[in-house]
DNA sequence: GTCAAAACTGACGAACTAGTCGTATTTTCC
DNA sequence: GGAAAATACGACTAGTTCGTCAGTTTTGAC
């Protein structure tokens, strides 16, 4: 193995026949059933590459290290869940506060239906989570809370705004992987979103409560 | 390596000599360093014994295996974080909420101090955390808030008090551990658990106000 | 049909790693 | 001092893994 102080993660080359494309796209196929079936543990190039039904030369063709495969089934992860953030709080025509509550179900119903990937993804973190492409994508969906949080508490001062929106972010996406390593029924899932819905929507309430005392709640 | 079911931990014999005890020690001291000094890929028993100044072959005297001696350094890590937890939340002394503050303050602080070394046991966590042993010691620490609970909103119902302890606690030790992913200062720290503690605090206020309506509050 | 570019193949090299075992050293106890 | 038990040593085995490259096959433009 190659020892790079950054994990080199981009793409190799650009598939330019149709053959490519397929071969690129089983590959990512393989390579999440060899995450969900074998865990990162074994996860190797060899594996993905038989799994698919192609040559390890040829996977080596449009990835340049095995991180590359990883990084690229996290990014399209967060990619749907940048989707997800932003579909449900940036509804305007439901109140903030039941937006905040229908997002906190539907992320948690999510992490739990694909928890063997995350897991496993979560488990092959180190090997991808240095490179510059990782850092950059996760700031993304913070800045989705931090525009919601603009709207909900135009009151609450700015750094003081910043740090909540931080903390919602971070105890959200926190809680729900870890929610998810267990497996779940579906009244185990209904029942922790509302709790901890309630401990989201109770936070934001006190603040905009400090910030304009005796004003009409948000839930109105 | 040889492919276990569950992964043995167990210790492999017990040191009779005080030079085996010392042999233990140095070996615990050196996984420490070698892992917050190369990371938990790098994490091998030979470089272990290396860096502890013992061969292989003494160190596979008293582990099992690798798995072994980075459950043992969790366990200990462990057993820490749970007299933290006890020797705060049970202080009789002091108001229930400002109880659960000063911990939240205690282990941010704790858990930035010691960043590298948890976050490189984290990255190793999948080679022990199948280990009975390392879910019966996850166990205890829950019980721990589930005490505290029990005294501090006694009119909640039990199926309520329970969810919302097990929240708690998630929130509490993921939040925790997330953020002291990247370096903190002091002053970060500061307002980082305040922020958490005004979301937790809130939190049980809310449930207790609930179960009780109009009756004096927490803090008294 | 021809031919060059693109894509694919898989045996292979180089590097690591977990854990063992026969031997050497040290301690204990008489 | 001497024997037996406990401990320590480290070369070694058997295995795995990443990634390469020389050679083969496929594609599509002409």
């Amino acid at each position: 193995m190659i020892d790079r102080r950054t994990t080199r993660v981009a793409s190799r080359k650009d598939p330019k026949q149709a053959r490519s494309n397929q071969l690129v796209e089983a590959v990512l196929d393989a390579a999440v059933q060899v995450l969900t079936k074998e865990g990162a543990q074994r996860f190797t190039t060899a594996r993905v590459a038989e799994r698919a039904g192609v040559s390890v030369g040829s996977l080596y063709q449009y990835f340049p290290n095995k991180a590359a495969i990883l990084f690229r089934l996290q990014s399209d992860e967060w990619q749907r869940t940048s989707a997800l953030l932003r579909g449900i709080l940036e509804d305007q025509a439901t109140p903030p506060l039941a937006r905040l509550r229908r997002l906190v179900r539907a992320f948690i119903q999510s992490e739990c239906e694909e928890a063997a990937i995350r897991t496993a993804l979560s488990d092959a973190a180190p090997l991808y989570r240095d490179a510059p492409e990782a850092i950059a994508a996760k700031a993304e969906n913070a800045e989705i809370f931090r525009t919601f949080l603009r709207e909900t508490l135009p009151d609450v001062p700015g750094d003081k705004r910043m740090l909540a929106g931080r903390l919602i972010k971070m105890t959200f996406s926190e809680v729900g992987s870890s929610f998810s390593e267990t497996p779940r029924t579906e009244a185990e899932i209904e029942a922790w979103s509302e709790a901890l819905a309630d401990m989201l929507c109770g936070y934001v309430e006190k603040l905009a409560g400090e910030a304009r005392p005796g004003i009409a709640t948000l839930e109105a």
